[in-house]
DNA sequence: AATCGATTCCAAAGCGCTTTGGATGACTTA
DNA sequence: TAAGTCATCCAAAGCGCTTTGGAATCGATT
């Protein structure tokens, strides 16, 4: 069923149907009522194509998924950010249209997207130190929204992001409190932005306590399960090894709890761990006390923020840029203790 | 820069300079290079919406994602699937459009799906016990191909499988090799057709080694790290707990592996724990030797896989349905050993 | 009775592509 | 030389929608 049958059928020109059917005033009530039933009866839905030439939108927002080459790893919170962003679109009548790609062919994905105009917009994830993909975009003149920031960049630009740095600082400095004075760090890759300012918050709080910086506790690495456990064993295999660890992620948090466990260390009382918790649907963070204590900051509602920023942004493209800082909750769970007394 | 502008430029007609770049026979080798040139140099890529007017394709597929209203919960496994996925379509020219939505609202999903025009074909994620969404979608006419399969089915329809149940049934069988008489079930949803074929296996091996079913040891339940470890401390809470727990997904393993801990057993010595290990990018099952002995099945591959199946579907859209069935291989790693003797 | 404004509707152009059905030459062939 | 073949190109229609620029109707106003 298409317009023209539809109209047809109602005996009515193309043009009253779809006014009607878009809510433009110049249709009698009457009419469009008479209209709106025969669409909900055909089962009548205007082509997203054609609609989208006519009108030069897309309806369409693009994300553009890098996969690291190296691990060809999937960040775990994607899907959880994709179901908060989805949720946005299916409520503005916006189709979500994903491209996984691997980081050498990112520039040739969104330079498609603009010239087959397949998209309104874009989000950019996982945003890297001196981040190339956005002044690209703001090159080819895609709006689009960062999930993070990018240090270095000058080409203002919109984002939401966690205040990593803030959260880090806190941890850092709640282990202090806690009397610990060897703090060991596991963290993502430093070429990712979100990593850095982590670092940073951390590095702040230790100098702040009068602890000095040790890079032989400090880790980094891709987010598995597995970087969280080695880390955290080697760590402690150290002749003066940490009494806590901050963990960037609940996925590394659990290896670092298996490599506590392997050395025969209780979690909270040995040593101490603190994750960041991007509260992923599938890795809910104990049942009423929480097993880890926390920075925790829900990436499901990052993305149905993000998605409106970029909504926003489309449909008011004169406005300023636009940023939110959301702050990460510090939540005490029971993977946290007073340090261990000197033996 | 558009078709026309293009060949106003090269001072073609834009059918010459289509079908240069679509590549039909009818146009001078030498005009083609020039005309093929020309694109590039200008970035002209063809407006994937006009293009899809024309030819009447929509050069997209449909990925219904659907979330689990009770818990909000997304598949884990689901980015690992998409990026597999993705990899076909990307190169195959086809673009992927995701929808989230929750299970009451599917069925009006895919009935837009279809009415828009907005896809060639859609990938049915998570197939339930007698699921509708099959005959739905038969009745609309619309391209699919099924991950999983759905018990009490009659109408004809594409999929790919793990063999869950000889999977489960190969794992229980192991277990009972290895003098175990008690072995536990945590596992998914019944509602969820794998869930339900993971138990077929698993009761059909234990009454092959004459062993008793008994539902005091079988769990079901959404498969996050809570879920596995509640189902197993509970277990083992029993006056005759299992001396191994069969467990439906790696990140529930993880949280019985949490339960063994908790009560100071170790595992593979007291308890003997078996996985399904999706091969998923961030939980990688070890280093050399697996941390779980597992049935393994890569949902990236099977992602790959399902993709190319569908779009051969759409490319010939009489051909039979194709069934591919993968066998899981049996990893074996530190979590199992021989049944504690009786004391 | 003539004019005027609303109100309600419509014909046709246009969005950017593909594809049908020729047209134009150049080159062979008889 | 006339007719037939190829190789190469093009004008225009059509895909399904929105939107511009009227046209028709009708009651109210002068």
């Amino acid at each position: 069923m298409n317009l023209k049958q539809l109209s047809e059928n109602l005996g009515l020109s193309q043009t009253t149907v779809s006014r009607a059917l878009n809510g433009y005033p110049e249709v009698n009530e009457a009419t469009r009522k008479r209209v709106a039933l025969a669409a909900d009866e055909h089962g009548y839905r205007p082509s997203t194509r054609a609609k989208g030439l006519a009108t030069g939108q897309a309806l369409a927002i693009g994300h553009v998924i890098p996969i690291s080459n190296k691990h060809e790893m999937v960040n775990p919170i994607f899907g959880d950010f994709i179901a908060g962003a989805g949720e946005t679109y299916a409520r503005n009548g916006y189709e979500m249209i994903l491209s996984i790609v691997d980081d050498a062919n990112e520039e040739q994905v969104y330079r498609g997207l603009k010239s087959r105009r397949a998209v309104d917009g874009v989000v950019v994830h996982g945003p890297l130190m001196n981040d190339a993909r956005i002044p690209l975009l703001s090159e080819l003149g895609l709006p689009f929204v960062v999930h993070g920031r990018a240090s270095g960049i000058d080409t203002p630009y919109s984002w939401l992001d966690v205040n990593n740095r803030s959260a880090f600082h806190r941890a850092t400095d709640f282990l202090c409190d806690l009397g610990h004075r060897r703090i060991g760090l596991v963290n993502g890759l430093e070429t990712m932005d979100f990593a850095h300012r982590r670092r940073a918050g951390y590095e702040q709080a230790l100098s702040e306590h009068n602890i000095p910086i040790d890079p032989s506790i400090m880790a980094v690495g891709e987010m598995t399960e597995v970087h969280g456990y080695q880390s955290t064993r080697d760590m402690l295999a150290l002749d003066n090894p940490p009494t806590a660890v901050i963990v960037s992620s609940m996925i590394s948090a659990l290896g670092a709890r298996r490599a506590l466990e392997g050395l025969g260390l209780t979690m909270g009382r040995d040593v101490s761990i603190i994750t960041h918790d991007d509260v992923l649907s599938y890795l809910e963070n104990g049942l009423d006390v929480p097993i880890f204590t926390a920075t925790r900051s829900s990436v499901r509602d990052a993305g149905r923020k993000l998605a409106e920023m970029l909504l926003h942004r489309i449909a008011n493209p004169f406005e300023d840029d636009k940023h939110e800082l959301l702050e990460a909750e510090l939540t005490v769970g029971r993977s946290t203790g007073p340090a261990p007394r000197k033996v």
